[in-house]
DNA sequence: AGCACGCCGACT
DNA sequence: GTCGGCGTGCTC
C-alpha cells in the first residue's frame, strides 16, 4: 500500500501538496517532520502536516519525497493543529508559520550566491556583454566569492535581476551556487548562558482578595480556560506574578507575550530570587546566535518562564499551563507581513490546543476584547488607580498658531521652575502644505498616488511610500512655477515655533527623522535626563521608549488629527494614543499634563484625559452597535494589486460578482481605490466585506479568491476570543 | 516565492 | 533575425 504525505512549504502559497513516501522513509515520515521534496523544477524544504493512504484526487500527479530530514517530528500534533488553525484564520501560509517556529539551526536557509565564471570574465574583458550584463559581471568580477541576488539587485538600482541572472547562467557566464547556510556555532559554555540564566524571584504579590481564585484553579487543575485582567499596570503585574507562581508550582511552563522588548526584559529581570529554574527571553531583535541559545535552553527543558514579543508564540516551551498576553490593546501584537497573524488570537488558539490558560491584560482594552470577555464571562476587574496628575484640556482656537497662549504660559512657568517638558505630536515633518505658486497644484509622486511631503532640513520633497525625492527648489512639474511652502503642524514646525517663543532654550525632536538609530535615541534621552534639553518634541516613537526620565509637564498637541482617518477603530486608536502619551506624566507626582485640542472636545480625548476607560468604552461600543461594526459584525478588507489598471478594474468587477453570490448575508463594499491608490506604479483596489458571522466571509472568500489571479491581501477584523 | 513559457519591441 | 523586458500560470 502506498503512503502519501501532505506537505506545506515556507512559500507564500495557501496550498498543500501530496507526495508519495518512499518505503525507506516510512517510519520517519510523520506529521511534523521536515522534508525535502521536488517542487516544479527545484528542490524545496517543507513540512509534513498529514499522512494518509488515501489515493490522490484525479488529475494530481504525485512525486516522491526526496528526503525526510527528521527521524522524529520537530513539533507535536497539537502544535501542528494550532498553527494550522492560525494559518487558516489569517489566510497566511502554514509552511511560513512553521518556518518561523524553527530554531535557527534547523531553519536550513539556502544561501544563493552568484559567481562569475571564466567564460563570463572573458566576455566581460572582451566587451561582448550588453549594458546590464556588463554592470552585473563588473560587480562579480571584484567579488571572487560571489554576491547574493539581493546585493546585486540593490547595486543595480533595485530592478529585478532574476531573469538576467538566469539567462547568463544558461549562457555559462555566471554560476549560481545554492549553499546550505551553516548553522550558527554552538555557544561556548559560560558567558552567553549567564544572560539567560536569570532566577525566578517573585516579590510579595498583592493579595487579590480572591478575585484571582478562578484563574488559579484553572491553572492548577490544568483544564485550560481564558481570562481577561482589566486593571492598572501595577495591579496586573502583581496578578501576573501570582499566576506565574501557581503555574510553576504545578510544574507548568509559562509563556508571557508583550509587544515591546523592554517590559519583557524587566519582567524576567524582576524574577530574581530563584525557583531553581531558568527564564528565557525571546524577541525579534535578537541575533541568530542569541535565538539559538534561547532554543537550546528551552530544549533542555529547564526554563519555566518564556517571555517575549509576538514571535515567541511559536517557541517550544514544554507543558504549558499559562499563556499571558499583556497590553492586549497594542496593535503590534498583530503581524501584517507574511506570514500574517495576530499573537493575541494565536495565544487563545495555542492555549486551547495545549490545555493552557490564556490570560489577557490591559488598563485600556480594545473594545472588541472587552466586549467579548464580558459576554463570555471571563472579565476580571482589578481596578484602575486614578492618575496622580490632573489633566487640563486647553482649547486650541485661532489665538496662536501651533502653541496656544494658554499652553505657552504653562510651558514658561514650567521652564521657570527648571523642569523639563515633553510635547507630543503624532506627525513628523514640517508641513503638508506645499503648492505651486503659479498653478496651485500640489506636487505628487510620479509612481504613487500620494502628495509628496516637504522635508525642510534637506529642502526636499519626499514620497513616504517609495522614497522618491526631488529638490524643492526645482519648479512645478506641471507648469514650472515656483513652489510655495506653507507652514503646517508637524514636529519640525513645532520646533520652529518653540524656538521663536523660547529663544534661549535648547530644543530637540524625537521622531523618525532624528531618532531612527538606537544610538541617537539614547543620546537624546540622556541629554533630556541631564537637563541639557529642557524641551523635547516627540511622536509616537517616543511613547514606546522605556525608562523615560522625569518631566514637569507633558503636553499632547492636536490629538484630534488621529480621528480624521476613515477607520472604524479611529476612536479606539485616539483613546489609546492620548492615554499612552499622558501616562508619561504618571510617575512624577506633581507633573502637569495638558491636552491642547480644537473644540468641541471629542469624547475619546475627554475620556483619556480623565483616565476613564469605562466612559470611553460605553460611548464607543454604542457607536459600533449603531453602525454595525465589530464586535457586532465581522469585517474583512481585501486589497487587489496590479500594474495594469484596466485589468485590475475587470478583475475587481469579476470578484464583486463572485462575492455578490453570498448576499444578502454578506455585504460587499467596493471595489474602490484604496486610500493610496498607487504605490511604486502598482495600483490598488479594495473591498470591504461585512457579515454577521465570520464564517460567511470565510466561505465567500474561499469560493471567489482562488478564481482571481492577482496579488491580493486580506485583513480581518479583530476578534480574539471567537470560538 | 521561484521558475518556465510566450509575447512583443528594439537593436547587433 | 534574437536579445531582453515583462505578464501569466503553475508547482503534488
Amino acid at each position: 500500500m502506498t503512503v502519501f504525505a501532505r506537505v506545506v512549504f515556507p512559500l507564500p502559497l495557501d496550498q498543500s501538496f501530496l507526495y508519495a513516501v518512499p518505503e525507506a522513509c516510512r517510519a520517519a515520515a510523520k506529521p511534523g517532520a521536515r522534508v525535502v521534496a521536488p517542487l516544479g523544477t527545484r528542490r524545496q524544504n517543507g513540512f509534513i502536516v498529514a499522512v494518509t493512504t488515501e489515493p490522490p484526487a484525479a488529475g494530481v500527479k504525485v512525486k516522491e519525497l526526496i528526503q525526510v530530514l527528521d527521524d522524529r517530528p520537530f513539533r507535536d500534533e497539537r502544535f501542528l493543529e494550532f498553527t494550522g488553525r492560525l494559518s487558516a484564520e489569517f489566510r497566511s501560509s502554514w509552511g511560513e508559520i512553521l518556518q518561523t517556529a524553527l530554531p535557527p539551526s534547523l531553519a536550513g536557509k539556502t544561501k544563493v550566491v552568484v559567481v562569475l565564471t571564466a567564460a563570463g570574465r572573458e566576455a566581460l574583458e572582451g566587451g561582448k556583454l550588453g549594458p546590464k550584463a556588463r554592470l552585473l559581471a563588473g560587480l562579480l568580477a571584484v567579488a571572487p566569492k560571489g554576491r547574493s541576488p539581493l546585493f546585486l539587485r540593490r547595486k543595480m538600482g533595485g530592478a529585478d535581476v532574476s531573469g538576467l541572472v538566469a539567462r547568463m547562467e544558461k549562457a555559462g557566464l555566471v554560476a549560481v551556487e545554492r549553499m546550505l547556510a551553516s548553522p550558527p556555532a554552538p555557544p561556548k559554555p559560560g558567558g552567553a548562558e549567564a544572560s539567560v540564566q536569570l532566577g525566578l524571584a517573585f516579590p510579595e504579590a498583592l493579595r487579590e482578595a480572591g478575585v484571582l481564585a478562578p484563574v488559579e484553579s484553572d491553572i492548577v487543575d490544568g483544564r485550560g480556560g481564558a481570562w481577561y485582567l482589566f486593571g492598572s499596570d501595577r495591579l496586573r503585574r502583581a496578578a501576573f506574578q501570582t499566576l506565574v507562581r501557581h503555574a510553576v508550582a504545578a510544574s507548568g511552563r509559562v509563556l508571557y507575550l508583550h509587544p515591546e522588548v523592554a517590559p519583557v526584559e524587566s519582567l524576567v529581570a524582576g524574577f530574581k530570587a530563584d525557583y531553581g529554574r531558568q527564564a528565557v527571553i525571546f524577541h525579534g531583535r535578537m541575533t541568530e546566535k542569541q535565538r539559538e541559545d534561547a532554543w537550546r535552553v528551552l530544549k533542555g527543558g529547564r526554563a519555566a518562564l518564556v517571555a517575549g514579543t509576538r514571535s515567541a508564540l511559536f517557541l517550544e516551551t514544554g507543558p504549558l499551563r499559562l499563556i499571558a498576553v499583556d497590553d492586549e490593546q497594542e496593535e503590534s501584537h498583530f503581524q501584517a507581513e507574511s506570514p500574517s497573524y495576530d499573537a493575541r488570537r494565536g495565544a487563545w488558539l495555542r492555549a486551547r490546543s495545549e490545555g493552557a490558560v490564556a490570560v489577557f491584560g490591559s488598563s485600556r482594552p480594545t473594545v472588541e476584547a472587552f466586549a467579548e470577555a464580558r459576554r463570555l464571562g471571563f472579565l476580571i476587574d482589578l481596578g484602575i488607580e486614578p492618575r496622580r496628575t490632573g489633566v487640563t484640556i486647553v482649547a486650541h482656537t485661532g489665538d496662536a498658531p501651533i502653541i496656544s497662549r494658554e499652553l505657552e504660559k504653562r510651558l514658561r512657568a514650567n521652564l521657570d521652575k527648571g523642569e523639563p517638558a515633553i510635547l507630543f505630536l503624532n506627525r513628523r515633518g514640517y508641513a503638508a502644505q506645499v503648492v505651486c505658486s503659479a498653478c496651485g497644484r500640489a506636487p505628487r509622486c510620479p509612481r504613487c498616488d500620494i502628495a509628496l511631503v516637504y522635508h525642510k532640513a534637506e529642502d526636499r520633497l519626499i514620497c513616504h511610500y517609495c522614497d522618491f525625492a526631488m529638490d524643492a527648489r526645482r519648479g512645478c512639474a506641471d507648469c514650472g512655477g515656483e513652489m510655495a511652502v506653507r507652514r503646517g503642524a508637524g514636529t519640525q514646525a513645532v520646533e520652529e515655533e518653540l524656538a521663536r517663543l523660547f529663544p534661549k532654550v535648547r530644543i530637540a525632536r524625537f521622531d523618525a527623522d532624528t531618532a531612527s538609530k538606537p544610538e541617537d535615541r539614547k543620546r537624546i534621552l540622556a541629554d533630556f535626563a541631564k537637563g541639557a534639553i529642557p524641551l523635547l518634541i516627540g511622536t509616537q516613537l517616543l511613547v514606546h521608549q522605556a525608562g523615560v526620565p522625569k518631566v514637569g509637564l507633558v503636553a499632547v498637541l492636536r490629538p484630534e488629527y488621529l480621528l480624521g482617518f476613515s477607520d472604524y477603530r479611529a476612536g479606539q486608536k485616539t483613546f489609546e494614543a492620548v492615554s499612552a502619551m499622558l501616562d508619561f506624566a504618571r510617575e512624577a507626582p506633581d507633573a502637569e499634563a495638558v491636552v491642547q485640542t480644537a473644540p468641541p472636545v471629542h469624547f475619546t480625548i475627554d475620556a483619556a484625559a480623565a483616565g476613564d476607560y469605562q466612559a470611553f468604552y460605553d460611548k464607543e461600543i454604542e457607536f459600533r452597535r449603531v453602525l454595525n461594526y465589530p464586535p457586532f459584525a465581522s469585517l474583512a478588507e481585501v486589497v487587489l494589486q496590479g500594474r495594469d489598471v484596466r485589468a485590475l478594474g475587470a478583475k475587481s468587477r469579476e470578484l464583486r460578482a463572485l462575492l455578490q453570490k453570498h448576499a444578502p448575508g454578506l455585504e460587499v463594499l467596493g471595489p474602490a481605490f484604496a486610500p493610496v491608490a498607487r504605490i511604486r506604479d502598482v495600483s490598488r483596489v479594495q473591498f470591504i466585506l461585512k457579515a454577521a458571522e465570520r464564517v460567511t466571509i470565510d466561505r465567500a472568500l474561499a469560493d471567489s479568491l482562488p478564481k482571481i489571479r492577482l496579488k491580493k491581501t486580506v485583513v480581518f477584523s479583530y476578534s480574539p476570543f471567537r470560538d
